[in-house]
DNA sequence: AATCCGGGGAC
DNA sequence: GTCCCAGGATT
C-alpha cells in the first residue's frame, strides 16, 4: 500500500506516533482542551485568529462564561459583545461571530458539524471549520494556521511561497497527507502546539523536537528559512492629533462612524496631512491643528493647555503617533457623534489608543474633576 | 491576487 | 526600541 503523498515525505505512520506521543506528555493546559463543547472550541478558535493563547485566554474565559452558547450570544447586542472584545483587536471577528450565533441559534441552536458547512458561515474559513470539525467531531481534515504552515514546510522542505499557489497547495496536500486519520483533532492540535513551543519562527529548539529526524529543513541546516512568506509591504507612519477635554469628571469623546473601528468612542482629533509635519513626522503645529480640525468637523472651539505624552500604537501595516493635548472647551456642544463619557460607561467601548492614553493622563484628569 | 483589519509578542 | 507574525472577508 503506497500512499500518494509528495516524495519529499517520509512514511507518516512513526512520525504521527511520536508527535502524538510528545504532544501527549507536553502539551499545555489549555481551557479550551477540556471542554469538547463545539461552541466552546469554536469560541477558542476565533479568539485564536491572528492572537496568542496569552492574550486570548482572558478572553475566552469571560465570553463563555457569560455567553456559554450560540444561543446566548445570539441574544446579546452586538454592542456588548464588542465590550467584551474590546482591547483584543481584528473586531471583525467579534460581529461575524454574532451573526454566526444568530444563524446557529435560528437552526436550532446547534453548530453544523461537517467541514464543508462549518465554512459557509460568517467568520468560519478553511482554518476554523478545520479545526472544530477535527477537534469536536473527529472529522480528519487538516487545519492549516501559521503554525502549522511553519512546522509543515520545514518537515519537506518546502521551498516555494507557501501564501500563494503551488506552495499553498503543495503544503495543503502534506498536511492532509500527514493527518492522523484517526485522530485528527489531536493531530491537528499537536502540530500547532509544536509550532507554537518549540517550531517557532525564530530560534526553534530542534534538539527538543520529536519531528528532528523527519525534518528536511533540520537535515539541510536553514531551518530559519521555511516557510517562505511573500515580501512584507513596508509600514505606513501615521500622525494624529487628539484632544484631552475634561468636565465635571466626564471625558468628550467621539463616535467613530467608519471603519476601522466603527462603533468604538475615541478622543476626537484629526490625522495630519504631510504638510503639516516636520521631515521627521512631527506635527509643525499640533495645538493649530487640533483647533482648526475640531472646528470644522464639530463647531467646537478649544483652548489648547499643554500638550500629554506622544502615544505610539501600532497596527497591522501603520505606525500611528498620536499627540495628546489637554485642552478646555470654550464653546460648542457635545451633539453626536460627540458625547461626555464617564469611566463607569462600558458600552460602546474605547479604541485601545484612546483607552490607553486616557489610562495615562489619569492623574491630570483627577485634579481636573 | 492583493489588501485590509486601528495588535501584539519576542528579543 | 526593532522585527515580524497572522485568518477571514472583500473586491
Amino acid at each position: 500500500m503506497k500512499s500518494s503523498t509528495s516524495p519529499a515525505l517520509p512514511d507518516p505512520r512513526k512520525l504521527r506516533r511520536r508527535l502524538l506521543a510528545w504532544y501527549e506528555a507536553r502539551a499545555r493546559d489549555l481551557p479550551w482542551r477540556t471542554s469538547g463543547d463545539p461552541w466552546a472550541v469554536l469560541l477558542s478558535e476565533i479568539l485564536l485568529q491572528q492572537t496568542t493563547v496569552a492574550a486570548a485566554t482572558p478572553y475566552y474565559e469571560r465570553l463563555l462564561a457569560r455567553w456559554p452558547d450560540a444561543a446566548a450570544l445570539a441574544a446579546a447586542p452586538l454592542d456588548e459583545l464588542l465590550a467584551e472584545w474590546a482591547g483584543l483587536g481584528y473586531y471583525r471577528r467579534a460581529r461575524l461571530l454574532h451573526r454566526t450565533a444568530n444563524v446557529v441559534a435560528e437552526r436550532g441552536g446547534e453548530l453544523p458539524r461537517a467541514h464543508a458547512e462549518l465554512l459557509a458561515l460568517p467568520g468560519i474559513g478553511p482554518y476554523t471549520a478545520a479545526a472544530v470539525a477535527s477537534i469536536a467531531h473527529g472529522e480528519a481534515v487538516a487545519a492549516v494556521d501559521g503554525n502549522v504552515e511553519r512546522v509543515v514546510a520545514r518537515l519537506i522542505g518546502l521551498r516555494d511561497d507557501v501564501r500563494r499557489q503551488p506552495g499553498k497547495r503543495r503544503l495543503a496536500q502534506a498536511a492532509q497527507a500527514l493527518l492522523a486519520p484517526r485522530r485528527p483533532g489531536d493531530w491537528n492540535q499537536a502540530v500547532m502546539e509544536l509550532g507554537a513551543t518549540l517550531c517557532k519562527p525564530r530560534s526553534p529548539d530542534c534538539p527538543a523536537c520529536p519531528l528532528r529526524v523527519d525534518c528536511v529543513a533540520h537535515a539541510r541546516g536553514d531551518v530559519e528559512a521555511y516557510p517562505v512568506l511573500p515580501a512584507r509591504t513596508p509600514p505606513t507612519p501615521v500622525t494624529l492629533v487628539a484632544a484631552v477635554i475634561v468636565r465635571r469628571g466626564r471625558v468628550l469623546l467621539r463616535l467613530r462612524e467608519n471603519a476601522p473601528n466603527a462603533g468604538f468612542l475615541e478622543l476626537p482629533g484629526a490625522t495630519l496631512p504631510e504638510e503639516q509635519l516636520t521631515p521627521d513626522g512631527a506635527p509643525l503645529d499640533g495645538p493649530a491643528a487640533l483647533v482648526a480640525a475640531l472646528h470644522d468637523a464639530h463647531a467646537l472651539k478649544l483652548e489648547v493647555r499643554e500638550a500629554l505624552p506622544l502615544h505610539k500604537h501600532a497596527i497591522t501595516r501603520w505606525r500611528l503617533r498620536v499627540h495628546p493635548f489637554r485642552a478646555t472647551l470654550s464653546s460648542g456642544a457635545a451633539r453626536a457623534p460627540l458625547r461626555w463619557w464617564s469611566a463607569s460607561d462600558s458600552s460602546p467601548p474605547l479604541t485601545t489608543a484612546s483607552r490607553r492614553i486616557l489610562a495615562s493622563a489619569q492623574p491630570e484628569l483627577l485634579q481636573l474633576s
